[in-house]
DNA sequence: TTGTAGGCGTTATCAG
DNA sequence: CTGATAACGCCTACAA
């Protein structure tokens, strides 16, 4: 009773051939009613369900997609996971999901495993490392979008958030508010949004013509965003409001600021690139953030990626950047 | 230069036949070294890799594993996927993740379409209403591990936080602090979780002789958690001590307080089944909780599932249940 | 040790 | 309109 039921069986209860079979089961061609309602019976008394891996194999398509990126529990990430699955799902793709700890070692393995598997696409948040391997399948006709991170020159599409814009917002915002003296908590500058964001933050203050001595790189963690405070604790000097560069270190800065009672917006205004929260609203003060658009890229992305299938794959250097929009809270206030 | 490169292209530029090809791409078999070094070049000329398309057909093992969760944004959910990623990857499985938004509809098509795919395992945080469909795919010989959420009297593994103690320990705690008038808020109740913690805090409130005039249905929401404290300060008699059946009406519960200026522990002693932070600490104040193993659950049910793969597949009834630790912080304190 | 042939489950082509 | 047959890419007997 166990054994695997094939189109075959089918067609043997149905008393038709292989060929009648497969064609009532794809809706394809013309076949008698009759016999059609032969095989239908039949399928459902057997229980069968067509073998995928058959079919991928005669047509080369897996109907799967593959997503890649840098870790599962990120919020953001996960979000724009959500974003992906809710366009695909509807479309009848699966998708293989895996993350890459940010080591390209990982990113490597894990793009080989896709290729082995003939994922029909990749959606990416690349560690920035892996270039030649990108192309490499960009070459063999695999069709990949970009998320998050962009990486220029590549023959492959892209949606991120627009970050140079969004760390301008904030410098703009804090020179209106009239803050002179401004720290910029910067993350890692061996990625690829460390150095936009620190590039963004820092032409703009130069622009508006604010100091740029209050800098202190906190490598997008948690542990970084503490010890910003610590630094900018020990200058003379200290600014009167620090931005952040990512919502770990935003984290750090707030719990530094509880652990030494300062008050903000009071003492020192807070701004941040990225939210802190996305469900509830609990922590507090809420933070003054550009926030980030994860749905939406990971919408968009799936979007062009099941476009450019469906159009026989050619790459068409599709190049999206969301402008992120800065929510006010009550983090931040005018300098006094 | 783009055409698809298939064994036989290896064979063919090495000058070997398919087999010679196949065992030194496969490790097995003896090959001369000459041929094999040959070969190997070829591979490396031709960028070959394998297609596990056709490895799969051939060998009915498709080293993907599938994945259903409720939902891919949940942190607890996530944190469960990277422990299943952690096990899987090293033993070059990748796995397929899809979500239910907690719709039997979605469950079904996800694992019809899992079966059809031949993934080699599946792992399932199930809506509790598709247990036909379970069954069904058990009897094809399909391993499957049940994770977080324990159906009893299916042919499946489980892996799972032990609700019902966890539960009890919250009672046996606020019984300790001498708390009399305990507020419950359940989760919804067509739920396993839902009933489990429902009925184990019942249980425990009588078993302390407790009052049990205090109950909730909070549907495990953000909303439900503010509802049910609006409907407790409603209600003479007012409980000093609240217990929530998840993190998401605890928040609730949290924001409550906040906007009716209640202070914890002080005016009202709060405890939670389940964290509500996983990785910051800035939530105030931080709430006693019953802590849950989301990533020991992923990777003991990943281990199970490939130790049954590799053991040709029977079912074992494996059953674990974890039991959840509480970890007090400063929501709560003794009834003066 | 090496090569050849058959088949995994499907679909597409092409006679009948 | 239907049915046999040949691929898809790979592995594995088995024969040479």
């Amino acid at each position: 009773m166990n054994k695997k039921v094939t189109i075959r069986d089918v067609a043997e209860l149905a008393g038709v051939s292989l060929g009648t079979a497969s064609k009532v089961i794809n809706n394809t061609g013309n076949v008698q009613i009759e016999l059609k309602d032969k095989v239908n019976a039949a399928i459902k008394a057997l229980q069968y369900s067509p073998n995928m891996i058959a079919r991928s194999l005669k047509s080369s398509v897996s109907k799967t997609i593959a997503v890649l990126l840098s870790n599962l529990t990120n919020p953001f990430q996960m979000t724009l996971a959500k974003g992906i699955e809710e366009v695909i799902f509807e479309k009848d793709y699966l998708f293989i999901i895996s993350s890459t700890n940010e080591n390209p070692t990982i990113e490597r393995k894990n793009l080989q495993m896709f290729y082995e598997q003939r994922v029909d696409g990749i959606i990416l948040c690349s560690t920035g490392h892996v270039n030649e391997e990108i192309i490499s399948l960009a070459e063999r006709n695999i069709p990949i979008v970009l998320v998050d991170r962009p990486i220029s020159h590549l023959p492959v599409n892209i949606v991120a958030d627009d970050n140079f814009i969004g760390m301008e917002k904030l410098v703009t915002y804090l020179y209106e508010l009239g803050h002179k003296e401004i720290g910029v908590v910067h993350g890692d500058l061996n990625t690829i949004h460390g150095r936009i964001r620190h590039k963004a933050v820092l032409q703009s203050l130069v622009k508006y013509g604010l100091s740029t001595r209050h800098q202190y790189i906190g490598d997008f963690t948690y542990k970084g965003g503490q010890n910003a405070v610590d630094y900018f604790l020990s200058t003379t000097n200290v600014p009167t409001a620090i931005i952040t560069s990512n919502n770990n270190m935003t984290a750090g800065v707030l719990k530094a600021c509880q652990n030494y009672k300062i008050t903000i917006p009071e003492q020192l205004t807070v701004v941040s690139f990225g939210e802190l929260e996305y469900e509830w609203d609990l922590i507090v003060p809420k933070v003054t953030s550009v926030v980030q658009s994860p749905r939406e890229i990971g919408k968009k992305a799936a979007t062009i990626l099941l476009e450019q299938l469906k159009n026989g794959g050619h790459h068409q250097n599709i190049q999206i950047f969301i402008e992120p929009e800065i929510v006010i809270g009550n983090s931040s206030s005018p300098l006094h």
